[in-house]
DNA sequence: TAGTTATATGTAAAAAGAGACATACAATCA
DNA sequence: TGATTGTATGTCTCTTTTTACATATAACTA
Protein backbone atom coordinates (compact mmCIF):
# COMPACT_ATOMS: atom_id res chain seq x y z
CA UNK A 1 0.00 0.00 0.00
CA UNK A 2 1.75 3.51 -1.31
CA UNK A 3 0.40 6.78 -0.87
CA UNK A 4 -1.39 6.58 -4.22
CA UNK A 5 -3.51 3.56 -3.33
CA UNK A 6 -4.69 5.91 -0.27
CA UNK A 7 -5.30 8.23 -2.61
CA UNK A 8 -7.77 5.88 -4.62
CA UNK A 9 -8.98 4.72 -1.26
CA UNK A 10 -9.57 8.54 0.12
CA UNK A 11 -11.34 9.70 -3.19
CA UNK A 12 -13.80 6.49 -3.05
CA UNK A 13 -14.28 7.04 0.74
CA UNK A 14 -16.71 10.10 -0.69
CA UNK A 15 -18.03 8.22 -3.67
CA UNK A 16 -18.03 5.75 -5.86
CA UNK A 17 -16.05 6.54 -8.80
CA UNK A 18 -14.87 4.19 -12.23
CA UNK A 19 -10.83 4.30 -12.67
CA UNK A 20 -10.98 6.93 -15.30
CA UNK A 21 -12.77 9.46 -13.34
CA UNK A 22 -10.75 8.38 -10.12
CA UNK A 23 -7.35 9.28 -12.24
CA UNK A 24 -8.77 12.98 -13.01
CA UNK A 25 -10.17 14.04 -9.58
CA UNK A 26 -6.55 12.79 -8.47
CA UNK A 27 -4.48 14.80 -10.61
CA UNK A 28 -4.42 18.31 -8.44
CA UNK A 29 -3.64 16.29 -5.41
CA UNK A 30 -1.23 13.09 -6.11
CA UNK A 31 -0.62 13.47 -10.32
CA UNK A 32 -0.62 9.67 -11.62
CA UNK A 33 -1.58 8.46 -15.27
CA UNK A 34 -4.04 5.99 -16.16
CA UNK A 35 -1.54 3.20 -16.64
CA UNK A 36 -0.72 3.22 -13.01
CA UNK A 37 -4.04 3.45 -11.10
CA UNK A 38 -5.58 0.60 -13.33
CA UNK A 39 -3.32 -1.93 -11.93
CA UNK A 40 -3.14 -0.78 -8.61
CA UNK A 41 -7.27 -1.01 -8.60
CA UNK A 42 -7.50 -4.32 -9.50
CA UNK A 43 -4.69 -5.02 -6.81
CA UNK A 44 -6.93 -3.23 -4.42
CA UNK A 45 -9.92 -5.30 -5.89
CA UNK A 46 -7.80 -8.56 -5.07
CA UNK A 47 -7.30 -7.30 -1.03
CA UNK A 48 -10.53 -6.82 -0.69
CA UNK A 49 -10.11 -2.63 -0.19
CA UNK A 50 -12.36 -1.87 -3.07
CA UNK A 51 -14.92 -3.75 -5.25
CA UNK A 52 -16.44 -3.22 -8.65
CA UNK A 53 -19.47 -3.55 -10.63
CA UNK A 54 -19.62 -3.19 -14.27
CA UNK A 55 -21.92 -0.42 -15.75
CA UNK A 56 -22.86 -0.61 -19.24
CA UNK A 57 -23.15 3.01 -20.94
CA UNK A 58 -24.42 3.60 -24.10
CA UNK A 59 -22.88 7.44 -25.48
CA UNK A 60 -19.80 5.92 -23.81
CA UNK A 61 -17.58 3.14 -23.05
CA UNK A 62 -18.77 0.46 -20.47
CA UNK A 63 -17.20 0.97 -17.21
CA UNK A 64 -16.38 -0.32 -14.07
CA UNK A 65 -17.78 1.52 -10.79
CA UNK A 66 -15.37 1.36 -7.88
CA UNK A 67 -16.28 0.57 -4.05
CA UNK A 68 -14.78 1.15 -1.09
CA UNK A 69 -15.29 -2.08 1.53
CA UNK A 70 -15.20 -1.70 5.28
CA UNK A 71 -11.60 -3.05 5.27
CA UNK A 72 -10.80 -0.02 3.15
CA UNK A 73 -12.16 2.39 5.32
CA UNK A 74 -10.40 0.20 8.18
CA UNK A 75 -6.92 1.12 6.04
CA UNK A 76 -7.56 4.71 5.47
CA UNK A 77 -8.34 5.22 9.41
CA UNK A 78 -5.24 3.48 10.80
CA UNK A 79 -3.20 5.10 7.82
CA UNK A 80 -4.73 8.57 8.71
CA UNK A 81 -3.77 7.84 12.51
CA UNK A 82 0.82 7.51 11.08
CA UNK A 83 2.15 11.20 10.42
CA UNK A 84 1.68 12.69 7.11
CA UNK A 85 5.31 12.70 4.84
CA UNK A 86 7.06 15.36 4.04
CA UNK A 87 6.00 16.96 0.88
CA UNK A 88 7.85 16.76 -2.47
CA UNK A 89 7.51 19.66 -4.78
CA UNK A 90 9.53 19.44 -8.71
CA UNK A 91 9.74 22.62 -9.95
CA UNK A 92 11.68 23.10 -13.47
CA UNK A 93 10.83 26.87 -12.97
CA UNK A 94 13.22 26.98 -9.61
CA UNK A 95 15.88 25.14 -11.34
CA UNK A 96 15.64 27.76 -14.04
CA UNK A 97 15.33 30.71 -11.74
CA UNK A 98 18.49 29.96 -10.11
CA UNK A 99 20.56 30.73 -13.46
CA UNK A 100 18.10 33.25 -14.56
CA UNK A 101 22.06 35.61 -15.70
CA UNK A 102 23.03 33.27 -18.13
CA UNK A 103 19.98 34.41 -20.59
CA UNK A 104 18.65 37.57 -22.35
CA UNK A 105 16.38 39.43 -19.91
CA UNK A 106 13.09 38.31 -22.65
CA UNK A 107 13.91 34.74 -22.26
CA UNK A 108 13.69 34.96 -18.57
CA UNK A 109 10.16 37.02 -18.76
CA UNK A 110 9.10 34.05 -21.04
CA UNK A 111 9.60 31.29 -18.58
CA UNK A 112 7.52 33.77 -16.26
CA UNK A 113 4.80 34.85 -17.96
CA UNK A 114 4.20 31.11 -19.35
CA UNK A 115 3.84 30.11 -15.87
CA UNK A 116 1.80 33.05 -14.67
CA UNK A 117 -1.13 32.14 -17.43
CA UNK A 118 -0.95 28.70 -16.09
CA UNK A 119 -1.60 29.66 -12.65
CA UNK A 120 -4.51 32.30 -13.56
CA UNK A 121 -6.16 29.06 -15.14
CA UNK A 122 -5.47 27.11 -12.30
CA UNK A 123 -7.22 29.80 -9.75
CA UNK A 124 -9.96 30.26 -11.85
CA UNK A 125 -10.43 26.55 -12.21
CA UNK A 126 -10.15 26.72 -8.27
CA UNK A 127 -12.36 29.51 -7.69
CA UNK A 128 -15.27 27.85 -9.93
CA UNK A 129 -15.07 24.75 -7.93
CA UNK A 130 -15.17 26.10 -4.37
CA UNK A 131 -18.35 28.07 -5.03
CA UNK A 132 -19.81 25.17 -6.47
CA UNK A 133 -18.50 23.16 -3.08
CA UNK A 134 -19.86 25.51 -0.99
CA UNK A 135 -23.28 25.50 -2.58
CA UNK A 136 -23.36 21.68 -2.57
CA UNK A 137 -22.64 21.75 0.98
CA UNK A 138 -25.50 24.17 1.83
CA UNK A 139 -23.47 26.31 4.04
CA UNK A 140 -24.44 29.97 4.66
CA UNK A 141 -22.72 32.58 3.06
CA UNK A 142 -19.09 33.03 5.13
CA UNK A 143 -19.55 29.47 6.74
CA UNK A 144 -17.58 26.40 7.08
CA UNK A 145 -18.97 22.80 6.26
CA UNK A 146 -18.55 20.96 9.91
CA UNK A 147 -16.63 18.24 11.02
CA UNK A 148 -19.07 15.30 10.14
CA UNK A 149 -19.90 17.14 6.67
CA UNK A 150 -18.60 15.00 3.74
CA UNK A 151 -17.70 18.50 1.78
CA UNK A 152 -15.20 19.54 4.63
CA UNK A 153 -12.26 17.71 3.22
CA UNK A 154 -12.91 19.22 -0.49
CA UNK A 155 -13.27 22.42 0.87
CA UNK A 156 -9.69 22.33 2.95
CA UNK A 157 -8.41 20.80 -0.16
CA UNK A 158 -9.65 24.06 -2.19
CA UNK A 159 -8.71 26.60 -0.16
CA UNK A 160 -5.41 25.47 0.16
CA UNK A 161 -5.05 25.16 -3.63
CA UNK A 162 -6.24 28.59 -3.89
CA UNK A 163 -3.63 30.10 -1.51
CA UNK A 164 -0.51 28.22 -2.79
CA UNK A 165 -2.23 29.66 -6.50
CA UNK A 166 -2.41 33.42 -5.43
CA UNK A 167 1.09 33.25 -3.44
CA UNK A 168 2.61 31.99 -6.58
CA UNK A 169 1.02 34.32 -8.95
CA UNK A 170 2.26 37.03 -6.03
CA UNK A 171 6.13 35.53 -6.66
CA UNK A 172 5.70 35.47 -10.56
CA UNK A 173 4.37 38.61 -10.73
CA UNK A 174 7.25 40.37 -8.31
CA UNK A 175 9.94 38.54 -10.22
CA UNK A 176 9.15 39.31 -13.44
CA UNK A 177 9.19 43.44 -11.98
CA UNK A 178 12.57 42.32 -10.86
CA UNK A 179 13.62 41.14 -14.29
CA UNK A 180 14.43 44.11 -16.16
CA UNK A 181 12.07 44.89 -19.56
CA UNK A 182 14.21 45.03 -22.24
CA UNK A 183 17.90 43.83 -22.96
CA UNK A 184 20.66 47.12 -21.58
CA UNK B 1 19.71 14.87 -20.18
CA UNK B 2 17.06 15.37 -17.28
CA UNK B 3 15.99 17.73 -15.05
CA UNK B 4 18.53 16.56 -12.44
CA UNK B 5 21.47 17.05 -14.50
CA UNK B 6 20.22 20.99 -15.55
CA UNK B 7 19.67 21.18 -11.40
CA UNK B 8 23.01 20.18 -10.82
CA UNK B 9 24.78 22.08 -13.59
CA UNK B 10 22.88 24.92 -12.77
CA UNK B 11 24.53 24.92 -8.85
CA UNK B 12 27.92 24.31 -10.45
CA UNK B 13 27.29 27.46 -12.64
CA UNK B 14 27.68 29.29 -9.47
CA UNK B 15 30.00 27.75 -7.35
CA UNK B 16 32.72 24.73 -7.49
CA UNK B 17 30.95 21.80 -5.27
CA UNK B 18 31.26 17.92 -4.87
CA UNK B 19 28.41 15.63 -4.94
CA UNK B 20 27.96 15.62 -1.32
CA UNK B 21 27.29 19.70 -1.13
CA UNK B 22 25.72 19.47 -4.75
CA UNK B 23 23.23 17.10 -2.92
CA UNK B 24 22.77 19.11 0.04
CA UNK B 25 21.84 22.56 -1.51
CA UNK B 26 19.49 20.33 -4.17
CA UNK B 27 16.87 19.19 -1.91
CA UNK B 28 15.02 22.60 -1.75
CA UNK B 29 14.43 22.93 -5.07
CA UNK B 30 14.89 19.38 -6.90
CA UNK B 31 14.96 16.38 -3.92
CA UNK B 32 17.15 13.45 -4.99
CA UNK B 33 19.25 10.83 -3.06
CA UNK B 34 22.93 10.85 -3.31
CA UNK B 35 22.21 7.32 -5.02
CA UNK B 36 21.18 9.38 -8.17
CA UNK B 37 23.44 12.24 -7.72
CA UNK B 38 26.83 10.13 -8.36
CA UNK B 39 25.86 8.32 -10.92
CA UNK B 40 24.59 11.48 -12.88
CA UNK B 41 28.16 13.33 -12.32
CA UNK B 42 30.33 10.71 -14.10
CA UNK B 43 27.95 10.99 -17.10
CA UNK B 44 28.05 14.43 -16.94
CA UNK B 45 32.22 14.08 -16.75
CA UNK B 46 31.87 11.71 -19.37
CA UNK B 47 29.97 14.07 -21.69
CA UNK B 48 32.51 16.83 -21.02
CA UNK B 49 29.99 19.24 -19.06
CA UNK B 50 31.73 18.98 -16.03
CA UNK B 51 35.10 18.38 -14.80
CA UNK B 52 36.38 17.54 -11.80
CA UNK B 53 39.29 17.88 -8.91
CA UNK B 54 40.46 15.28 -5.88
CA UNK B 55 40.32 17.32 -3.16
CA UNK B 56 42.11 15.59 -0.21
CA UNK B 57 40.74 16.75 3.35
CA UNK B 58 42.77 15.78 6.71
CA UNK B 59 39.58 15.98 8.98
CA UNK B 60 37.00 14.56 6.40
CA UNK B 61 36.66 12.26 3.93
CA UNK B 62 38.46 13.39 0.74
CA UNK B 63 36.37 14.61 -1.96
CA UNK B 64 35.81 15.30 -5.57
CA UNK B 65 35.13 18.62 -6.41
CA UNK B 66 33.29 19.49 -9.65
CA UNK B 67 33.50 22.48 -11.85
CA UNK B 68 30.85 23.36 -14.63
CA UNK B 69 32.95 23.62 -18.58
CA UNK B 70 31.83 25.82 -21.55
CA UNK B 71 29.89 23.28 -22.91
CA UNK B 72 27.78 22.94 -19.90
CA UNK B 73 27.35 26.19 -19.59
CA UNK B 74 25.96 26.13 -23.31
CA UNK B 75 23.84 23.06 -21.93
CA UNK B 76 22.11 25.25 -19.55
CA UNK B 77 21.59 28.30 -21.84
CA UNK B 78 19.85 26.06 -24.61
CA UNK B 79 17.69 24.35 -21.73
CA UNK B 80 16.60 28.27 -20.40
CA UNK B 81 14.98 28.75 -23.62
CA UNK B 82 12.81 26.22 -23.69
CA UNK B 83 9.31 26.41 -21.08
CA UNK B 84 9.55 25.04 -17.82
CA UNK B 85 7.61 22.08 -17.86
CA UNK B 86 4.32 22.22 -14.68
CA UNK B 87 5.55 21.92 -11.18
CA UNK B 88 4.87 18.94 -9.46
CA UNK B 89 3.87 18.90 -6.10
CA UNK B 90 3.00 15.62 -3.99
CA UNK B 91 1.71 15.59 -0.29
CA UNK B 92 0.23 12.89 1.72
CA UNK B 93 -1.66 15.52 3.88
CA UNK B 94 -3.50 16.74 1.49
CA UNK B 95 -4.80 13.43 0.74
CA UNK B 96 -5.33 13.04 4.46
CA UNK B 97 -7.15 16.46 4.66
CA UNK B 98 -9.77 14.85 2.07
CA UNK B 99 -10.92 12.37 4.62
CA UNK B 100 -10.40 14.01 7.68
CA UNK B 101 -13.57 13.34 9.15
CA UNK B 102 -13.05 9.26 9.77
CA UNK B 103 -11.21 10.07 12.40
CA UNK B 104 -11.09 11.67 16.01
CA UNK B 105 -10.91 15.65 15.44
CA UNK B 106 -7.63 14.37 17.89
CA UNK B 107 -6.28 12.70 15.59
CA UNK B 108 -6.85 15.44 12.76
CA UNK B 109 -5.25 18.33 15.19
CA UNK B 110 -2.12 15.77 14.83
CA UNK B 111 -1.44 15.84 11.55
CA UNK B 112 -1.71 19.98 10.74
CA UNK B 113 0.44 20.38 14.23
CA UNK B 114 3.20 18.91 13.24
CA UNK B 115 3.26 19.92 10.29
CA UNK B 116 2.97 23.44 11.16
CA UNK B 117 6.23 22.10 13.22
CA UNK B 118 7.49 21.92 10.16
CA UNK B 119 7.31 24.53 8.14
CA UNK B 120 8.06 26.98 11.30
CA UNK B 121 11.59 25.23 11.07
CA UNK B 122 11.95 25.93 7.46
CA UNK B 123 10.53 29.39 8.21
CA UNK B 124 13.24 30.24 10.54
CA UNK B 125 16.19 28.48 8.05
CA UNK B 126 14.81 30.62 5.27
CA UNK B 127 14.48 33.74 6.72
CA UNK B 128 18.80 33.01 7.90
CA UNK B 129 19.25 32.13 4.53
CA UNK B 130 18.21 35.44 2.97
CA UNK B 131 19.53 38.01 5.07
CA UNK B 132 22.73 35.89 4.63
CA UNK B 133 22.14 36.49 1.02
CA UNK B 134 21.69 40.05 1.25
CA UNK B 135 24.50 40.67 3.43
CA UNK B 136 26.76 38.49 0.60
CA UNK B 137 25.05 40.34 -2.48
CA UNK B 138 26.54 43.93 -0.64
CA UNK B 139 23.27 45.31 -1.78
CA UNK B 140 21.63 48.29 0.47
CA UNK B 141 18.68 47.79 2.65
CA UNK B 142 15.57 47.24 1.01
CA UNK B 143 17.31 46.78 -2.65
CA UNK B 144 17.44 43.91 -5.11
CA UNK B 145 20.65 42.50 -6.67
CA UNK B 146 20.95 43.35 -9.65
CA UNK B 147 20.22 40.99 -13.13
CA UNK B 148 24.16 39.95 -13.59
CA UNK B 149 24.37 39.59 -9.79
CA UNK B 150 25.20 35.40 -8.92
CA UNK B 151 22.90 36.53 -6.02
CA UNK B 152 19.62 37.12 -7.95
CA UNK B 153 18.72 33.71 -8.19
CA UNK B 154 19.42 32.40 -5.30
CA UNK B 155 17.40 35.72 -4.15
CA UNK B 156 14.74 35.07 -6.08
CA UNK B 157 13.82 30.76 -4.92
CA UNK B 158 14.14 32.05 -1.32
CA UNK B 159 11.60 34.59 -1.91
CA UNK B 160 9.32 32.27 -3.23
CA UNK B 161 10.62 29.33 -0.53
CA UNK B 162 9.41 32.22 2.22
CA UNK B 163 6.30 33.14 0.94
CA UNK B 164 4.90 29.64 0.29
CA UNK B 165 5.84 28.64 3.86
CA UNK B 166 4.32 31.84 5.10
CA UNK B 167 0.79 30.61 2.77
CA UNK B 168 1.53 27.18 3.99
CA UNK B 169 1.52 27.77 7.92
CA UNK B 170 -1.43 30.29 7.19
CA UNK B 171 -3.05 27.05 5.14
CA UNK B 172 -2.52 24.69 8.66
CA UNK B 173 -2.98 27.42 11.19
CA UNK B 174 -6.41 27.66 9.44
CA UNK B 175 -7.34 24.38 9.34
CA UNK B 176 -6.82 23.94 12.82
CA UNK B 177 -9.15 26.83 13.66
CA UNK B 178 -12.03 24.54 11.77
CA UNK B 179 -11.17 21.40 13.17
CA UNK B 180 -13.32 21.31 16.60
CA UNK B 181 -10.90 20.91 19.78
CA UNK B 182 -12.23 18.06 21.29
CA UNK B 183 -14.12 15.22 20.25
CA UNK B 184 -17.54 16.67 20.13
C1' DT C 1 33.42 1.90 24.74
C1' DA C 2 29.70 1.37 21.74
C1' DG C 3 26.45 3.91 19.06
C1' DT C 4 25.19 7.87 16.41
C1' DT C 5 25.91 11.80 13.35
C1' DA C 6 28.34 14.11 9.71
C1' DT C 7 31.26 13.84 5.85
C1' DA C 8 32.23 11.47 1.51
C1' DT C 9 31.62 8.20 -2.46
C1' DG C 10 29.85 4.47 -4.71
C1' DT C 11 26.66 0.22 -6.48
C1' DA C 12 22.47 -2.78 -6.76
C1' DA C 13 17.81 -3.64 -6.50
C1' DA C 14 13.12 -2.39 -5.90
C1' DA C 15 9.37 0.76 -6.32
C1' DA C 16 7.13 4.52 -8.49
C1' DG C 17 6.06 7.15 -12.38
C1' DA C 18 5.95 8.51 -17.38
C1' DG C 19 5.34 7.44 -22.13
C1' DA C 20 4.08 4.62 -25.69
C1' DC C 21 1.24 1.03 -27.68
C1' DA C 22 -3.37 -0.99 -28.12
C1' DT C 23 -8.45 -1.03 -28.72
C1' DA C 24 -13.17 0.92 -29.10
C1' DC C 25 -17.13 3.94 -29.56
C1' DA C 26 -19.34 8.60 -29.87
C1' DA C 27 -19.24 13.36 -30.78
C1' DT C 28 -17.41 17.34 -32.75
C1' DC C 29 -14.72 19.90 -36.00
C1' DA C 30 -12.48 21.29 -40.28
C1' DT D 1 -15.02 12.43 -44.76
C1' DG D 2 -11.04 12.33 -42.16
C1' DA D 3 -9.04 14.12 -37.87
C1' DT D 4 -9.33 15.11 -33.33
C1' DT D 5 -11.20 14.99 -28.63
C1' DG D 6 -13.33 12.67 -24.82
C1' DT D 7 -14.51 8.51 -22.52
C1' DA D 8 -12.92 4.04 -20.99
C1' DT D 9 -9.68 0.17 -19.87
C1' DG D 10 -5.58 -2.21 -20.23
C1' DT D 11 -0.42 -3.67 -20.97
C1' DC D 12 4.56 -2.98 -21.72
C1' DT D 13 8.74 -0.59 -21.54
C1' DC D 14 11.73 2.91 -20.09
C1' DT D 15 13.06 6.45 -16.88
C1' DT D 16 13.20 8.27 -12.42
C1' DT D 17 13.35 7.86 -7.65
C1' DT D 18 13.88 5.46 -3.34
C1' DT D 19 15.84 2.08 -0.37
C1' DA D 20 19.30 -0.83 0.88
C1' DC D 21 23.99 -2.44 0.80
C1' DA D 22 28.90 -1.11 1.20
C1' DT D 23 33.07 1.32 2.95
C1' DA D 24 35.83 4.83 5.55
C1' DT D 25 37.24 8.54 8.81
C1' DA D 26 36.32 11.96 12.51
C1' DA D 27 33.61 13.89 16.11
C1' DC D 28 30.35 13.63 19.49
C1' DT D 29 27.28 11.24 22.80
C1' DA D 30 25.36 7.89 26.12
Amino acid sequence: MNTLAYGLLSLLSHSHLSGYDLMLKLQPFWPAKHSQIYPLLSNLEKEEQVTFELVAQTDKPDKKVYTITEKGIDSLREWLSVPASDPVLRDELMIKAYCLSFVDPAISRKLFVSRLEYYHIKLQRYEEKITHILKKSGVNEGEIPSYQSPYLGAYILLNKALMSCKTNIEWCTWVLKVIPADNE
